[in-house]
DNA sequence: GTCCCTGCAAACGTTTTGCACACAG
DNA sequence: CTGTGTGCAAAACGTTTGCAGGGAC
């Protein structure tokens, strides 16, 4: 798929060092990072980038959808670059490792929406990781 | 099903007058409550109860398995006191509203868990209701 | 009487905001 | 040049903790 940052750039975005190695951070494996990690591995990059121009930046590029929000059970809010793809996820509670799993999304039923308009379905496995597993 | 307070007093909780009021608080119509509404609801009984207490209480009640939390996409913990019955939920992301659903458990096949060890579903329904899609 | 619970306030970690400056377009 | 993004620091927010006093059992 088209990169995060050509994406960006198409909507006209400015493009700054900043945002170009927060949406750089964003991209490969790093995925469902907090915005301590984004600003961590942007850093390694920029180390003059702020905390504050992290999350304004994580922010904008979730209201304008090309980022996901995805709410960990820590409280701790983990930004998933995936939104191509619909998928689901597979947590360890203990370590709070994350994968991206495939399964068929679930549906209600007309008189089970009670009127309400979906919009989407979340759908999260909690379980322990084979690493946490062996140690416990 | 066995009131809440019954059920904490057998197992052997010191029954304190806030203990009562939060409980009572968890019981019928309001489910999926913040910490802070809980807060209000107690207060509304016994107004010396403390924040401090209703935090307590309420990650006791969930360590023991009384009490199921569930984290909010804002990122604000609630607490469903509905643990016997297996369900999920249906959530308007503009007010916050909740309400229980009851789907099939999506499951993920031997290969798709990637040898974590599961140990629950979790389902939520983005959606809007009736009231937040008039308004708009 | 003992131990656990409580209240208060202060600490904590995460996220947001206000403001002057800087730089991409 | 203009407007928007940036850094910094402080505030806001939900939650947790330390400690002295009090009440359930």
């Amino acid at each position: 798929m088209t990169p995060l940052i050509d994406r960006l750039r198409r909507r006209g975005w400015r493009m700054t060092p900043q945002r170009r190695v927060i949406a750089e951070a964003m991209t490969g494996e790093h995925v469902h990072m907090t915005a301590d990690e984004v600003l961590r591995h942007a850093r390694e990059v920029l180390p003059e980038v702020s905390r504050a121009t992290v999350y304004n930046t994580l922010n904008e590029m979730v209201s304008i959808g090309e980022l996901l929000e995805i709410t960990h059970a820590d409280g701790r809010k983990r930004y998933d670059p995936n939104v191509a793809d619909h998928h689901h996820h597979l947590l360890c509670v203990e370590c709070g490792r994350m994968l991206d799993v495939h399964v068929d999304d679930p549906a209600l039923t007309a008189d089970q929406q009670h009127g309400f308009h979906i919009l989407g379905v979340e759908v999260t496995f909690r379980a322990r990781c084979p690493e946490c597993a062996s140690a416990a």
